[in-house]
DNA sequence: GTGTCGAATGTTAGTGACTAACATTCAAGT
DNA sequence: ACTTGAATGTTAGTCACTAACATTCGACAC
């Protein structure tokens, strides 16, 4: 809902009662509760997610779980039109400025994760490790999101690439740890 | 609060409120409030956030960010007496069965990720980089951790062993994305 | 001992997200 | 007109959490 968005932008998250949106909606709050689950759930419902998960289904097996989750997330990001862009970023903007928000985003990971994990431990994936790639490779997208809705002049792609750098990077060998 | 964990376990997490839990104490409501900032914290406090990010402070600055993290993880992981690891285990049983606490969870992951990738900027790293790679790095021990709690023979520092090994992996270069 | 102070706890009343049970409206199809 | 079913409204409640204020009680000065 465009009402809900406006008023979390003008007044805040905290501050704004599902009763307020109800109202600017012109319904009751039983109507609210009926068409979204949770007062969160209005802001980050989206298409996106299950893009997601189809653009990394359908990617080849022979891709390891980290580069393939990777590979899928460029693609699905690509495809997202230029207004879909500007509403995302408005939408985490009053994420990243709302602590509350920011773990009631990442249970909507979580269900994107269960659905991409899920579809590499079909094609025959360790479920450990590709549970594991996935939860950090979104990890790294959540990052790149919050540090490019707070900068004016960088765009998704340029912080994302940016973030997922350092799973490029080699390892220091050393003798480390001692567990 | 012992009392809490033993009525989670029982009951589960939703199941027990918040009068519940103050009641097997003998306390009022009110004076739970005054212990625990809310319902999720009785259960999710302790002190291994605070040891992890001492550890990675204490890594040599020359490390990569992923592999400096990963380091202190283990080191701090490996400092954790056994009964505080069966601790862990019931907690994390808990918070596996009930998902609104895993993302209660991750907000307290929040916290260390804040901390740990402070730690990281001050020495020079990139503020995105470090960032990033703690977040992946905590995403994939929420995912050992979650896994280790689930199965019965299996240790915890086995579990982040494969967790961490998929940022070992070298990737399938290929030219890949239309991003 | 009496008085005093401060910390921990209790009481009451409220807010806001969310649920359950039940009533109403209203547009379509017959 | 009659029925049906989906969308919406009403009421009343539960539960996490907060604010304002009152009470208990042990430590310590005197």
């Amino acid at each position: 809902m465009m009402h809900a968005l406006d008023l979390f932008e003008r007044r805040g998250y905290e501050q704004t009662s599902v009763a307020d949106i109800a109202a600017a909606a012109g319904v009751t709050e039983m109507t609210f509760f009926r068409h979204f689950p949770t007062k969160d759930r209005v802001l980050l419902d989206d298409p996106y997610d299950a893009a997601l998960v189809e653009a990394v289904a359908s990617r080849p097996q022979a891709e390891q779980p980290l580069f393939r989750t990777v590979n899928g997330l460029r693609e699905a990001l690509s495809a997202i039109p230029e207004p879909g862009i500007a509403l995302v970023r408005r939408r985490t903007r009053v994420v990243a400025a709302t602590p509350s928000l920011r773990s009631a985003a990442w249970r909507n990971n979580q269900r994107t994760e269960d659905a991409v994990s899920e579809q590499l431990i079909a094609d025959g994936g360790d479920p450990l490790e590709a549970r594991a790639a996935v939860a950090a490779v979104l990890a790294a997208l959540t990052t790149a999101l919050l540090w490019w809705a707070g900068e004016e002049d960088i765009d998704l792609s340029a912080a994302l690439n940016r973030a997922l750098s350092v799973f490029d990077r080699e390892p220091d060998r050393e003798q480390s740890h001692a567990g």
